[in-house]
DNA sequence: AACAGTTAATTAGCACTGCTAGTTTTTGGC
DNA sequence: GCCAAAAACTAGCAGTGCTAATTAACTGTT
């Protein structure tokens, strides 16, 4: 009988999973995402997947370590303003998860245990610590801008307002004008709401430890 | 016969199942939350839910509303400093969801359409506007405000870090500590962290506005 | 070269999920 | 007193993650 059993060569990879549940994801968003239909995109048969990942989620922490590792810490590295370092590192972070932002939910429930996660946060540990910084501090730096980059991708690029606001009362909300109810605007107000406070967050930071702020021409 | 159709007593309403759906979900968990398994908890079965509610969704995003509603947002009305307020609203906010942790990984992805948190994003909003803030730019603080907190109750309250640091070699991460895996240490930064970036945030934000700021003595 | 063990695909199916359809009985309004 | 709505029920559908058992192809040992 010549129904398929072990092919010549390989259907699968763990690579080719990992990059075409992302294309999947980035293409029909995290539900679609089905052991079922990430087989079939993939030419194959349902349980195949359980051949490379013991389990979906580990599919899923992988995709994720993907997206995670393309987030530029080099900014760390060269030994420059720590302050220039942690606004680098944040927008590229930003821009990391704004380009697969159907991921972003299952991303934020645990950025710990993955190896790119780790790394980057060595990185901007590393980094800070160098320029200065007591670990103990720099530890909590890296943790607010991680928390503030995951709130702000969340709020902004999951689900967020209703895209119908006549089904709410103004005068339920005396201040919120009805435009503060659209996506259109909530979107443009994302915009400035990251870089606003990305940049009061380090200036408040630098005004709680004046010693660690080279002087201005140097 | 006698098999159970409607009941001289309603033995449902949408009040008790948000309570016990609430009290499951701290109790188990997010995925411990299934229409039977709630149903079960109310002694029901099954579909019964289903004339109360139109769908699951619309259960959780009523429990969420009741989280929200818990938010403090007095510190605006009472035209104190915005800074105050700010702080007060954003504590009043984590604690909120640090009450309900199981909770915040659905309610951070889509925080607008429901009236709680309309209403809060209202006040806080309002209480900026009052303080002399121009419109455009409260809107950004609030949403960056939420941002964060939500980002930091993500991070901390989800499934963080491992617990069992040995299945990590320390090589691939040369600065971090074998301490900055483990949860405990982590549960003990976010405390920290929150703060710390709050300050600065607010800190940030009056150095980038000293028109806003009252004098010292008033 | 024969054998054994591992690997990677298959199908069948289990327990569970959210939800719909249709039934039955009680309630509340005219 | 009647009739529509409300609120419970049972049965069941399509879909979920995942396991078990099967088959065939590679790989390494003797």
């Amino acid at each position: 009988m010549c129904g398929m059993a072990r092919p010549r060569k390989p259907l699968l990879s763990r690579e080719r999973i990992v990059s075409t549940a992302l294309a999947l994801i980035d293409a029909e968003g995290l539900p679609a995402l089905s052991t079922r239909r990430l087989a079939a995109e993939l030419g194959v048969s349902g349980p195949s997947l359980y051949n490379h990942f013991t389990t979906k989620d580990e599919i899923l922490d992988a995709v994720a370590d993907t997206v995670i590792a393309k987030v530029d810490v080099s900014a760390f590295e060269t030994g420059t303003d720590w302050r220039a370092g942690l606004l680098d590192w944040a927008r590229s972070y930003r821009a990391a998860l704004a380009a697969h932002p159907h991921i972003v939910p299952f991303l934020a429930q645990g950025p710990g245990r993955r190896p790119a996660g780790l790394k980057m946060a060595d990185a901007a540990f590393g980094g800070m610590v160098e320029a200065g910084w007591p670990p103990a501090q720099a530890t909590r730096v890296c943790a607010m801008v991680r928390y503030f980059v995951a709130g702000s991708a969340l709020g902004s690029f999951a689900r967020g307002f209703v895209d119908d606001p006549s089904a709410y009362d103004p005068a339920d909300y005396p201040h919120l004008g009805q435009a503060h109810l659209l996506a259109e605007h909530q979107r443009q107000v994302d915009e400035g709401a990251f870089e606003t406070g990305l940049r009061a967050l380090v200036d408040g930071l630098a005004l709680q430890h004046p010693d660690l702020v080279p002087p201005e021409g140097s």
